[in-house]
DNA sequence: AAGTAATACATAGAATTTATATGCATAAAT
DNA sequence: ATTTATGCATATAAATTCTATGTATTACTT
């Protein structure tokens, strides 16, 4: 019913839909487009909802890039897609866990002062 | 002489730019562009290096927006162009940083399911 | 029973942000 | 004398996400 939700005001998201994706799919096996959306408003406490316009693609990226796999499964007369994690894509997912403790660390330091000490 | 330094391989910096210009200027009370590259890296210990090509415009955005004053100052025979915050962009600041603040607490639940106890 | 909301996929085009690659010029260091 | 650092700038490309759609099934509500 063509409503859009949106990863909220702030675009500080910009670039950490990989990461959400990765780690998701490394903590629960397998999941499938719609169930991320749900399990993202959840952990976040509606704070960040996932638009699907945004996560469709990312995932189809992902799958050619060969991170992830994809299994079609029928419920009734609907299609899910569940998506799992490959060697490569589980390899990824530590590095891209590593950016993101990088990232946190750096702007920590930059917001404020008494985190710069080494 | 050509060389661009870049914000890493990483593009979780993304959306990012405009809250570590903001915070900058809040502490530092007055900064010139240059100025501002070379902080970053010492706070960051050359992890993130700011390039010039989205420095600049994003200065000149925050200053169309009335968030940011500027003053030219010639120092030799070269100009400076020193910052500072308005008081909108004082606020901006704020905002900004209560922003961040949420980003990292809802990516650190996303990532690390101990902290997803409220 | 009918209408609405939720589930579940998808895509095209716009918007936003940043990177790349330049350009010019002065001052300092080798 | 030459290179490096300082200091500004911009245009185009690249990457990511948002907006606005579209289709279809299932569940819920009145």
């Amino acid at each position: 019913m063509y409503i859009c939700l949106s990863m909220k005001s702030t675009n500080l998201y910009k670039g950490s839909l990989v990461t959400i994706i990765l780690k998701l799919l490394n903590e629960h096996d397998k999941m499938y487009g719609y169930e991320i959306t749900q399990k993202v408003k959840e952990i976040t406490k509606n704070e960040l909802q996932l638009t699907e316009g945004a996560l469709y693609p990312a995932l189809h990226k992902l799958e050619a890039q060969g991170l992830l796999d994809v299994e079609a499964s029928k419920v009734g007369n609907r299609v899910r897609k569940y998506y799992k994690l490959t060697e490569a894509g589980t390899k990824e997912t530590v590095e891209k866990l590593a950016e993101l403790e990088s990232y946190i660390r750096n702007m920590r330091a930059l917001v404020n002062p008494k985190f710069r000490n080494e």
